[in-house]
DNA sequence: CTACGACCTCACGTTGACGTCAGAGGCAAG
DNA sequence: CTTGCCTCTGACGTCAACGTGAGGTCGTAG
């Protein structure tokens, strides 16, 4: 397919899909006309860099990481990596269910009729 | 308290602490020499503030938001605006929650001697 | 008085993941 | 053959939340 049918297919733009190259995430044949083709494959590869880049995680870790997914080995460095990332996320969690129990805070404190204020 | 006291006591930087006034999240009175001076009450009004930031609110979000929780009302349409950021953070938790599980998978199957693959 | 750190106001620099525009070529339909 | 959409390669623009200097003031300890 071309990258537009995989932009389709992924909803990611062209533009991003160009970057994902760039970056050495996502590869392609060339057509003789120099027009990227992608094999079915392509769809999940690119499901799995949104998904890693939704967890905060950079280009160049994704880099770092996309090979072992490929071989399906891993390094103790990446190993370390890996698990770094896993914990950052994991803190983020947390950060966020606080942050989101704050809000639901505000959002209740802020919508009663609020009587200990009216009647002081 | 200067704003170095309230940077130290805050974990958050003299240049933030400004940029937050200048997003209007953050009052301050000033000397005569127009040095900024804050009351005990801000160090809870950063931390506040840093909450809202860890959950992906942006300054302008957070400038809407914060005089209700200091009037402790909302209007119809902040509440829209809470709620949804709310259910923002809810996504956004889902989707940690999905990468973290993909992540260990990785870290599974690259970490494994992997004999389905030795042997294959 | 003088040194020295904390503070002030501009105002430009940074970073990542793209958006967007320009100018040119490719390709199936009519 | 030409219309019209897709694709290509640069290359500059964007946006947020600050970082980082420049150049000057404040305040207090010695």
């Amino acid at each position: 397919m071309r990258i537009g049918d995989l932009a389709s297919m992924t909803r990611v733009s062209v533009r991003a899909l160009r970057y994902y190259e760039e970056q050495g995430l996502l590869a392609s044949t060339r057509s003789e006309s120099g027009q990227r083709l992608y094999e079915n494959a392509a769809v999940n590869r690119v499901r799995l860099i949104q998904q890693l880049y939704g967890a905060g995680l950079s280009s160049k870790t994704i880099a770092e990481l996309l090979p072992c997914v490929d071989a399906k080995v891993s390094t103790p460095e990446s190993r370390e990596r890996l698990a770094a990332e896993r914990d950052r996320i994991n803190t983020q969690i947390a950060e966020l269910i606080i942050a989101r129990d704050r809000l639901n805070d505000i959002i209740d404190a802020t919508s009663r009729p609020n009587p200990e204020c009216d009647y002081v």
